[in-house]
DNA sequence: CGGGATCCGTTATGATACTG
DNA sequence: CAGTATCATAACGGATCCCG
């Protein structure tokens, strides 16, 4: 064997998923939430349930396409209710269900480490293409 | 005004972000950690330091090419280091760093939420493709 | 107002072949 | 073993026009 051996007994981490169908829900999961709106959407329909267009004033620079499929996405997963008012102009509400609630907790969690560590990486990301840039 | 009102003062949901900036943020960090592979290639290096091969046989259906991108972009923001043995065959071994551990546990967050509501996930996408579906 | 339909460029990802 | 390079393609996302 001409390759050094890697020492085993790393420390366990905490909090770290253990079951391999894990990795896949959690893969899947990113794969659906992960996209460019879907969090930023669910992060300001936290604030109150929104209409169509203040959404999209919100949001700022979403196209009405993205926000429409974003919804739609989110509604088919049953974070989020459409209600429609049968009025003239048309109206719709979207709210977020419990279980859109529920999702704001982690998602937060992984943006207070975003937040906290954002320069961190900055950094590092610097530190890297310095080297690379040689 | 020909469209209702909407009740205000919906309790505020906890856990969420408040401040603008985290959105983007957040969205950010998803944007770079959302994509098909860096989450399961983090959480199989939670599980300890891995091979370059060794990671492609434990993810299984990822393709060199992406592994490489994906360890390179985590490198890069140094949530993983890369050592180079310089051994015949060559030996590389990636190990998550501090900051790549505590990108564990928010992610972990997540995949508990994941696993817990997949269930209900998948049911309410049932529910919506047959209404859809009429 | 709140979309649906379409076109089109950009990016992400996979397959394959080659290399130190 | 651990990549790099190239090509092909699929998914993503924006712009625009149209409709009830």
């Amino acid at each position: 064997m001409t390759t050094p051996k890697r020492q085993e007994g790393t420390s366990p981490t905490p909090g770290m998923l253990h079951v391999p169908g894990d990795c896949r829900a959690v893969t899947e999961l990113l794969g659906r939430v992960g996209d460019k709106w879907t969090v930023l959407v669910v992060n300001t329909l936290g604030r109150g349930p929104r209409r169509f267009n203040e959404l999209k004033r919100e949001l700022g620079s979403i196209s009405q396409r993205m926000l429409t499929l974003t919804l739609r996405a989110l509604e088919r997963d049953g974070l989020v209710t459409r209600t429609v008012f049968p009025t003239v102009p048309p109206r719709v509400d979207y709210e977020l269900t419990g279980l859109g609630r529920s999702l704001l907790e982690p998602v937060s969690a992984l943006g207070g480490w975003a937040v906290s560590n954002r320069e961190a990486i900055a950094k590092a990301r610097q530190r890297f293409d310095r080297r690379a840039g040689v």
